[in-house]
DNA sequence: TGCAATATGTTAGAATTGTAACAACTTGGG
DNA sequence: CCCAAGTTGTTACAATTCTAACATATTGCA
């Protein structure tokens, strides 16, 4: 069980650093039988961390190390995180909401797209030739976007924070300041009726403050398994969204109370 | 010709939008035979674009459309680029500048790196678990960098440019200013004696200046044919550098005129 | 146009990889 | 300590991919 674990966080790192690998090299690098890399990468893949190509594994730019926006964090550094179905679950909730949310977007207008694993869906939702501009401060959406041809991009920078991968800038004089959007698209590791939506990271915070003040419609986008938790930084209301979208699994009084504050709310 | 020609460059287009693809999906995708699309592909992994695996290639980020900070922007536009061993000749030079640079950094020193090809090589030529950081404004060297473990990461953002995958900053009160570094590796597109070191891009040099003034030591990575060529964009002079890096094609009067301006000049 | 060079397709056999089933080994409670 | 569940290795066979050589088609240029 133990060594599992350990050899599967290894061989994600190895994916990772080498970018792809084939199984007969991980096979003699792990001290295993092909079969046993097998058996593990097909769990990396069906989690989303890799992509299998007949013969080796390749590394699934930014939807692994999300240890940011979601509560998800316990999920991850659980021991068994891999083998737990709830998070496959959630990853599945998370694609739907993303592609929801991807038909919110309109031809040629301005977005922000914030961090987290479901904005990497969220990207990777969006048609390659679709023509838009977005304003990011992750490496993952960066990455993701940086591949479509029509998309003009503009990303902060700062401090690069590699378990988020996400960018820190600690000088508020920053072009950060003048930057406007028509949408804005941000997750959560939190949303509470009275606490307010959280996340877990200070850093993220004012980013997160800053794109939903400087943007004409504010979307929040949530798995249901966030509303009623709170993590430690608090950077907006409920009702200071326009939009959340979620999936199907909200208590009724939930619904009520969001819809009550304003807010429209599509569910998957 | 012309045929092959085009679909190189949408096989790579597209490998570079999937991130990676197999043989067979190629082949009926480009309606040529699985022959056709290894023989492809054998080019494109000789001259550095894609990485091969068994059954599929793989897209190898931060090598392709670099088509800044050097005059090989001719060669890249150039119908029969690919063909050209003159490409994989400079290939093969600018990894042993990049080689030795590599050598100059030392453990848990502050370096700014620029964008280009050369820094992309730069970049992997540095152990993975060597402890430093650094300050960059390209997406390849980001990507490159964000895989290490030890590696203290800051960016410049700002708007994308998906040409050089270089970040252009239009706010000069940005935290740029603030930057400082003992060491900065730099490329460029033209050494001249007389008209001093340029780029091709009016984008980059204030990039290139700023850095240069904030770093201790100046230390240029060119490969030899660049020695003579000048580009429009004119940002430092030869005797701006400390340190020169290139491969020993010069001729010998330039290696002079170098040395007698007080710059070290490191051959490979 | 016709020839030489290049590009593409085809084939068959070699090499590699994948699958499935079963055996052997570990591990963690009871 | 033993058993059940989970993990790993092995085997044989199926499927896929690779290589090389040759045949055919296309292209560039004299």
């Amino acid at each position: 069980m133990i060594k599992r674990e350990k050899r599967i966080q290894d061989l994600t790192n190895f994916i990772k650093v080498n970018n792809a690998c084939s199984i007969s090299e991980l096979s003699t690098k792990f001290n295993v039988s092909e079969m046993t890399i097998r058996r593990d990468l097909a769990i990396l893949e069906s989690n989303g961390i890799v992509r299998y190509l007949h013969g080796g594994a390749l590394y699934n730019p930014g939807l692994d190390s999300q240890q940011s926006n979601n509560e998800d964090v316990k999920d991850f550094s659980d021991s068994d995180y891999l083998f737990n179905q709830q998070i496959v679950k959630h990853r599945d909730d998370k694609i739907a909401i993303a592609r929801k949310a991807s038909t919110l977007l309109e031809p040629d207008e301005s977005v922000m797209i914030d961090s987290g694993t479901t904005m990497s869906y969220l990207c990777r939702e969006i048609e390659n030739t679709f023509s838009f501009t977005a304003v990011c401060w992750s490496l993952n959406v960066l990455v993701e976007l940086s591949r479509k041809p029509n998309c003009k991009l503009i990303s902060y920078g700062g401090y690069f924070h590699s378990q988020t991968k996400m960018f820190e800038n600690p000088y508020p004089s920053d072009f950060m300041k003048y930057t406007r959007a028509s949408k804005v698209f941000i997750s959560a590791g939190g949303v509470h009726p009275q606490l307010g939506v959280t996340c877990p990271l200070s850093y993220e915070s004012e980013t997160k403050r800053k794109a939903i003040e400087s943007s004409k419609t504010s979307i929040l986008l949530v798995d249901a398994s966030k509303f009623g938790k709170v993590c430690p930084t608090h950077f907006a209301n409920i009702e200071d969204f326009d939009i959340i979208v979620t999936n199907d699994h909200l208590e009724e009084s939930m619904k009520q109370e969001i819809v009550a504050r304003g807010v429209r709310l599509i569910l998957v």
